[in-house]
DNA sequence: GGGCGTCAATACACTAGTGTATGGATGAAC
DNA sequence: GTTCATCCATACACTAGTGTATTGACGCCC
């Protein structure tokens, strides 16, 4: 009987529902519906609203998280080229969707902050290693990071030709 | 009888829930409380919901519109740095908040949209004229805004010290 | 083939909010 | 001092959602 649903399959499917609708549509009645069950087994498999944002925060920061080892090893090449392609290229809309969240939720901004802590020590890493200067690399790692913050917030995908452009001027950015 | 409201003395309000408490909270009867008032008054002068959304995000337009043109003025010194001065050291939660509501409601988006285009073009004339190619200004225009808009999502305020090394850092990155 | 664990449907009481209709107070205008 | 517009209160019917309690279907194990 494969018809019978797990607690996985209800945070997969708010993670899909939080990328495509946004934060206020992590309710146990409107995802039901998308399920095509009832409440009843939502109430099953977790306690109560909470518990089930906290599984969705859960398995978004295991992602999110996976997205950076990914970019780590993603290429031959810059490895600080790999990673805005990489970045700024994706599908956005969950890391804006759980961003937006946090601005109500505790445990959304727990985990976004945590996120955030991760990133960003990784690209001050990167930028370390390109012969930067700590402090330097510091400074030119957390600008980097809110650009793309702000592209990933604006919501407006780059034509990839002004893309490849705006990559580049990055790293001139932040090369010595 | 000053103690009877107009419509303005409820968008204020509403401005000021919206900074504080984020879009979810321009709502009809929260905001009736927190003016000691009934609902009445909220559905005397406006017809519903929707049209006092509408009031609020033209209010908020106007605001951030004057915010740029007070930028312009504000100061002696390089324009480019007393805008990132002023920009970086403003409080941003009610800018975080349009955006927030933005990704939900139409009108917001096209609102915020609207104040993007006018504080992009301001920012492109201004590396413009600092002797920037059109291209490569339009590029790093569109960068310096996103850091902006990074900044001011992440919710997280700078400490002064910081916010003068960041700055040296902008504008280095956009000149030539 | 009874009992048990797993998962889901249903019915219930509850909360927070919308919008409407109606009526009341107050001040100005005449 | 009546009439009228303005502003607010109250009561109502409605919607969308929460969480709980009870019951039912299904498969498995022995």
């Amino acid at each position: 009987m494969t018809e019978q649903l797990s607690a996985d399959d209800w945070t997969r499917q708010g993670l899909k529902a939080l990328a495509k609708h946004g934060f206020t549509a992590l309710k146990a009645d409107p995802l039901a519906k998308a399920m095509g069950v009832s409440r009843g087994s939502f109430y099953w498999h977790f306690s109560d609203l909470g518990a089930f944002h906290a599984a969705v925060l859960t398995r978004w920061r295991e992602i999110a998280a996976e997205q950076i080892i990914a970019d780590v090893e993603s290429g031959g090449g810059e490895p600080l080229r790999a990673l805005l392609r990489r970045s700024l290229g994706a599908r956005l809309d969950l890391e804006r969707a759980v961003r937006n969240w946090a601005a109500f939720d505790k445990a959304a901004e727990t985990a976004v902050r945590a996120i955030d802590r991760r990133r960003l020590d990784y690209i001050e890493a990167l930028l370390a290693a390109r012969g930067l200067a700590p402090a330097v690399a510091q400074t030119r790692a957390q600008v980097l990071y809110w650009s793309f913050l702000g592209y990933a917030l604006s919501g407006t995908p780059l034509p990839p030709a002004r893309l490849a452009r705006v990559i580049d001027e990055l790293i001139r950015m932040v090369s010595a």
